[in-house]
DNA sequence: CTGAGGTTTTCTGTATACACCGTGAAGTGT
DNA sequence: ACACTTCACGGTGTATACAGAAAACCTCAG
């Protein structure tokens, strides 16, 4: 493992979490004494979490962590929708039913049984049979740059249970368009999933302004 | 200016412009020796080629400029359809009229005078216009990422007066989709003229499949 | 002539030293 | 008392030196 890839996961597992507030300025020397390795490691630590967009270069004050709000949720959405409705609908063309169905199955399980963590696993799982089904780079970063901030939206809107079964039942309706092999299908899935999903964000934005003063 | 900000312009104007060749490989010395810095802004440059998708690190052999060929252009289509269409749709919802109707004018301008150079500033311009009025910096990041690459789709890909005259043509519907408020036929516009581009270029590969030996 | 092993060379990854710029604070002059 | 100037400190940007590793090449044996 090489430092700077080290240093690179540390930080923004740190911002991803939380325990790196946005609008904390990171010092390239404090950085390089806290973690333990040299000022060339920290520097291209810092340049990946900026091109990222964890974080942005201030002239003058150094690289602080970025801001993220609820409000940036709907701009998110804004690009994750067309993307995401885009790589369902190629992967119901190219992929291999017999995977999404599976998947589908384990998501009939996982509704019955609602927990965080174990439903972001699968969720992640399916996202990662719907990139290698498509077979497009392009299409593929992009999402893995969007999911990055989505791990930081999805810290803000804690879910609750019951969000989690509709979660899991609706990722098992884009498995299913997806295994059936009609794009529209899994498209339509899809789009309905995230309109869903940020249509329970913006209630809890509505229902507390302010989650953390 | 910064060195790494030079020697990343510099590299980037080369591959884009085609003079490095894709599969060239830069070694660190070797650039920083030719463009007369050190190795440390080098570094930077290397890294955020790669970031950028203009080069791919091979573990031991260095960095290598990144291939684009035009199969690569059906899967850069993939993603800019849905972002394009997105954004025109965004933008004629929040977008001022008046600035698509001027830019509307212009094109039927240069609709009368094919040229290369002028046609694609003032596309430069309608997508600046795009993104200003839409004020997403998540879908501008992204957009961004995707020109980069357009540019060097567009060597491949040599476009005849007569498409230009085309295009122009349906860049300026664009406008007048966006300038009429009306978020459907500016995706409509948008949708129509990028499959036609698609189309443009998928025919030049059936004709002459090696552009390149 | 071919293959395997060793050596050499060149590469990257990391650490550190130095220079310059920007900012902030303190002191002095009005 | 306020404002302006200057000095000092901390910061980033850059250069360079060193270590480790990997690849290529050369040599020797079969």
């Amino acid at each position: 493992m090489r430092a700077s890839d080290a240093a690179y996961t540390a930080l923004q597992d740190e911002i991803l979490e939380g325990r790196l507030a946005p609008g904390t300025v990171l010092g390239e020397v404090g950085q390089s004494e806290r973690l333990g390795v040299s000022r060339t490691p920290i520097r291209e630590a810092f340049s990946r979490l900026v091109a990222a967009g964890l974080a942005i270069q201030q002239p003058g004050r150094g690289t602080v962590v970025s801001d993220i709000s609820l409000e940036d949720v709907d701009r998110l959405f804004e690009v994750r929708i067309p993307l995401e409705t885009q790589a369902a609908g190629l992967a119901a063309q190219r992929g291999t039913p017999e995977v999404f169905a599976g998947l589908a199955e384990e998501f009939r399980h996982a509704q019955e049984a609602p927990e965080a963590e174990s439903h972001y696993k699968l969720a992640a799982r399916m996202d990662e049979a719907i990139d290698t089904s498509v077979g497009n780079r392009y299409l593929s970063t992009m999402l893995a740059n969007l999911r990055v901030h989505l791990i930081r939206v999805r810290r803000l809107a804690k879910d609750q249970p019951q969000r989690l079964a509709e979660s899991a039942a609706e990722h098992r309706d884009i498995c299913l368009g997806i295994a059936s092999g009609d794009p529209q299908m899994a498209e339509a899935a899809t789009s309905l999933h995230l309109r869903r999903s940020l249509a329970y964000i913006s209630e809890l934005r509505r229902t507390e302004p302010v989650p953390s003063p």
